[in-house]
DNA sequence: TTGTAGGCGTTATCAC
DNA sequence: GTGATAACGCCTACAA
């Protein structure tokens, strides 16, 4: 900062008062004659005077600022979360700091050091899929330091989560695939250390169990990486099968989805008519692809939002980590959006 | 910040020495007996002492963070920009605070009075659609404040930019058209007030008109708000038009595109057959869509990484903003992805 | 080799 | 009504 900001001293000196008097004056606090304060505030205007924020923090152990420790920014649920936080945040007079992690243990930590040394107010965060130990953030917990996880949720005690009803996502999309006539559906699934992955698996052998189809092992499959390729060539094994070809899938991933409908049509099967797909996250591209991928909408914006509410509600004293309150795991609903690639009746 | 952290006064007193040796020891400065040095380092390390950032910035007028101003963080070509800003911030140092504009000017301007009133060391910038006046920005270049416009470059003398060559990625886009034998190509532009849609408007004249075609001016169209329907209606209007209907569309920008060919396909014509479509950004879906679209892809990470590079140095005084090195103005490639909804021979 | 003092910009507390 | 002082955590002349 090389700027010769104007400081509450330099405001003191040319007006020949103390720089108490300045800065009661410039916040309207009793006791100062409006004609100082007058005198004050003009020349604070002239000189555009703002106030150091690194100061004030410093003075009240307070910034005013939040962290968010991310995977990844380029993937379209995330960026709309970090959206959401960033919406609420700047709203409420808070500033955003972003740590993406590249899904690496090391980087996580090492961000949260920063971040603290940085004296945010509170943390947002989804942990890396390397992650499986949580002391290092059970440490900050422990200080009632505040902090919200979202999307995914640690197997830690008393945490404040935000996330979305994965199994009743997975739930409804299987189902919907079973009312559409599909009886062998297959399920490309995440990782295991993940609760959503748990969760969306879970979903999907409900539904199939509540349909009355038994749940066969073979058809699922794990996609640890989650890439269009690695799912590309999964599902070529698993269709080539004709013998034990499955009539549907459903996928923890769009992309995921996609590397599978790229394989099926390129084995000339037809979506929806010989196979029938159902995807997750409603990435912006699932709606353009051929044909529209139908898909599990999870409110990315929402969860943001929510999220920075919490947080700001545990910054300011209104909540505690660890209360009985309901609010303590909040549970966004997602949506069923259906599209071509699913629909056969 | 509830936690209670240590400080080095707490060190000192603990230790029966002055802060000033605590600090001189933790920073290895000559001077100090390896005993205390020792005994120090030791208790630091058991207190799990951490530097607090704040005090450091106002001491030494340095925050080690930056500031981005992006329009949206739900944009894959920013979202990947902002991770190229981020790794390259976080492997020197640095912290990112980010704002978004929601493309709108108050907020450009607000973001930029925290951001400066944060003390932050530098600004990445890419403005809003709404500004027209860069006042806010030149302001600060005045007091020597370091910023880099990336994407979105003002009209400012002496800016440090960092860009992608946007004339040139039409030309090759338009050009590649003519190539596979299209000769009435339409242009769905963006913004008039942006300079890269002109430039991609500029690159797509020149092409033409160096392939011996004439430029009619009915067959572009701005798409300002850059939306799907947006374009979905206006392409449908335009190839509604048997008579003159253009057999090849280049769109600023892959969102329009897709609107525009699912607007084609509702007409029944085919693509690549009947018209051929080329894009702008190589948005995530672009390879997925159907047919996959044509696009020129910009490195989006690329030019994160760039500017930030440019940024650190600028505030690490290897740069200045008006020198007159060639490196103020970073003009990065963008390749052409040729799918197969450009070809047709 | 170590300690003291002052200051970065702000505000709370006490005094006049 | 206003001013002086101390403090937030750290660093660095200058002293000792």
């Amino acid at each position: 900062m090389k700027l010769g900001q104007a400081t509450i001293k330099d405001i003191a000196r040319d007006l020949n008062v103390s720089s108490s008097t300045v800065s009661r004056a410039l916040k309207d606090y009793p006791g100062i004659s409006d004609e100082t304060k007058k005198r004050v505030k003009e020349l604070a205007e002239k000189l555009n005077y703002r106030p150091n924020a690194v100061a004030l923090s410093l003075r009240k152990s307070k910034s005013f600022t939040i962290g968010v420790i991310i995977p990844e920014v380029v993937h379209f649920f995330f960026s709309t979360v970090i959206s959401g936080v960033e919406e609420v945040a700047s709203a409420n007079g808070y500033n955003v700091i972003l740590c993406q992690t590249n899904e690496n243990l090391n980087r996580e930590k090492s961000s949260i050091e920063t971040l603290v040394s940085n004296q945010i107010d509170g943390l947002l965060v989804s942990y890396s899929k390397e992650t499986k130990d949580f002391g290092h953030f059970t440490k900050l917990m422990e200080l009632e330091f505040p902090i919200v996880f979202f999307d995914r949720l640690p197997e830690i005690e008393n945490t404040v989560n935000v996330t979305v009803d994965d199994f009743n996502g997975a739930y409804q999309a299987v189902k919907h695939l079973v009312q559409q006539g599909y009886t062998k559906i297959a399920h490309l699934a995440g990782p295991n250390n993940l609760a959503i992955s748990k969760k969306r698996k879970a979903g999907y052998m409900a539904a199939l169990e509540d349909s009355g189809i038994q749940v066969d092992e073979n058809l699922i499959i794990e996609c640890p990486s989650g890439t269009e390729k690695e799912s590309y060539e999964v599902a070529l094994k698993l269709f080539k099968d004709e013998k034990n070809r499955p009539d549907a899938l459903f996928a923890h991933h769009d992309i995921v989805a996609a590397g599978a409908m790229m394989a099926i049509k390129s084995l000339d099967l037809r979506i929806p008519e010989d196979v029938g797909v159902v995807g997750y996250s409603n990435w912006q591209f699932s709606s353009m692809i051929d044909p529209p991928l139908s898909t599990v909408s999870q409110p990315g914006s929402k969860i943001g939002k929510k999220a920075t509410e919490l947080l700001l509600e545990m910054i300011n004293g209104k909540k505690r980590n660890s209360n009985s309150s309901d609010l303590e795991n909040v549970i966004l609903k997602t949506e069923l959006l259906i599209r071509k690639s699913s629909v056969r009746i």
